[in-house]
This record gives structure tokens, sequence and C-alpha cells, in this order.
DNA sequence: TGACACTATGTCATATGTGACATATAGTAA
DNA sequence: TTACTATATGTCACATATGACATAGTGTCA
């Protein structure tokens, strides 16, 4: 579970859906680390699809500009949690969810 | 996100599904819990499937019996990155999770 | 009965996430 | 230039999640 090696990794301006493995990374902490940057991607569409700023949707989440603003950029301080809930306050469907979630899980391995 | 309202909830035996906005919970917020609900009850499925104890799977995932057992009981202590990140160890396909994101999640107003 | 394997539940120290704030940057319009 | 809007980024106090541990319950096999 090693987050900080996410850090480095976005840090370093990797994109990450192509170093499956690059340092300790598993495949499934890589899917999962995909699987959000996917999710960040889907939010920031969706927002900007609703003539949303960035406060005005902090706002309806009763969160703050900065926090969306990580939430967008894939910021390994956001959970999973935070975004999938703010794309359902966005309206976001069942089919969306699995599509962002379709999108953004690689094919790995079985362990 | 008050996450106590969803400890009330579980705590209180109800079948969340049923009662959408019981109490203050917003749509989104019970789209959210029954969604990991349906992780739990994903993972669970999995793992049984592969005929691995809570201790067994606990340790491929570097985590404690106790923890998996509330992973499948839906208790509210558990992220939704746990689960996935459980469920992608355990081997879970795109599809599987986009299945269980589908079956999780109500339809609901969009906000 | 006891002994064992599996699961559930409560607690706690520590790790991680969160909202809020300050501040920086970029673009636009006057 | 200034002023304004939108977004990015760093920090911090506080909230929540985590693994570990203890312990209880449940079933099975002698």
């Amino acid at each position: 579970m090693k987050k900080s090696k996410r850090a480095k990794l976005t840090a370093a301006g990797w994109a990450v859906g192509s170093v499956q493995d690059f340092l300790g990374l598993s495949a499934a902490d890589a899917a999962l680390i995909e699987l959000k940057l996917s999710l960040s991607r889907s939010l920031r569409d969706r927002r900007q699809r609703r003539g949303l700023s960035q406060v005005e949707l902090a706002k309806r989440l009763r969160s703050s500009q900065s926090r969306v603003a990580k939430m967008e950029a894939g910021d390994p301080s956001v959970s999973m949690d935070l975004l999938v809930s703010s794309l359902l306050v966005l309206g976001a469907s069942a089919d969306e969810l699995a599509k962002a979630i379709r999108s953004g899980v690689g094919r790995h391995a079985a362990a």
C-alpha cells in the first residue's frame, strides 16, 4: 500500500499507465492509480460540461476550491471515496461510473 | 459527508438500498453506501471462490483478519480505496469492478 | 468434553485524508 | 498598468482510516 510511491510517480511527471511496475509498484497498485486518475478526468469533464467553476463545485461538495483542484490533478492525498462521491453529487450515473472504471483499470494478471 | 449517518444506518441493521433518504441522507450519500456494500459483497464472493480464509487474504493484502472482516461486513471505517485495491489484488477485472459498481449505484436525480 | 479453524467486534496508536487558508500563476478586460 | 476570475500548490489542525491486538462467537471433529 505504499502511497509514497504514487507521489514519486506523479511528482516526476510520469504517465502512470505506461509504467505498470516501474519501481516496486505492483500491478494492483498501478491499476488503482490509473483508476483514480480516470475518475479525476471524469470529474473535470463533468464539472466543465456543467459550466461550474471549482469554487462553485466546492460549495456543492461542502469542500474547498483547493481540494477540488487536487481531485482534478490526481493528487495522491485524494481518496477514491471523495472522487466517487463528488461524481455522484454531479449526477454521474452508474453507467458513467462504470465507464470510468473500465477505462481506468488496465488488464493485469490474477494474483 | 456525514459518515456518522452511515454508522447509524448499518448499526440499526437497515437494508440501505431501500431507504434512499431516510434521515438527512442525500441521494449521493446513499448511492455511495450502496456502492461500497456492493464492493463488500464482491470481495467476500471472490475470496470464498478462491477458497481463501480471511487470514490468508489478510496476508496477501498485508493487512489483518479483523480488517478483512470489517471490509466484508461493510463497516463504515473501511474506505473505497481499500475495498477496490483488495479486489484488484484478488485479480478482479475491469468488467467485474464495473459490474459491482453498476449494481451498487442506484438511479438518482442529477444535482 | 476439548481443541482447532474461521469469523466478528471492540479498542488503540499511528498513518492518511480533509477542509480551510494563504499564496502563486495564468488569462482577460479595462 | 490594475483589477478581476479561475486554477494550482503548499501548509496545518483536525478528522478519519488503518493494522494490530485481544477477545468473543460459531462450527467441526475427535
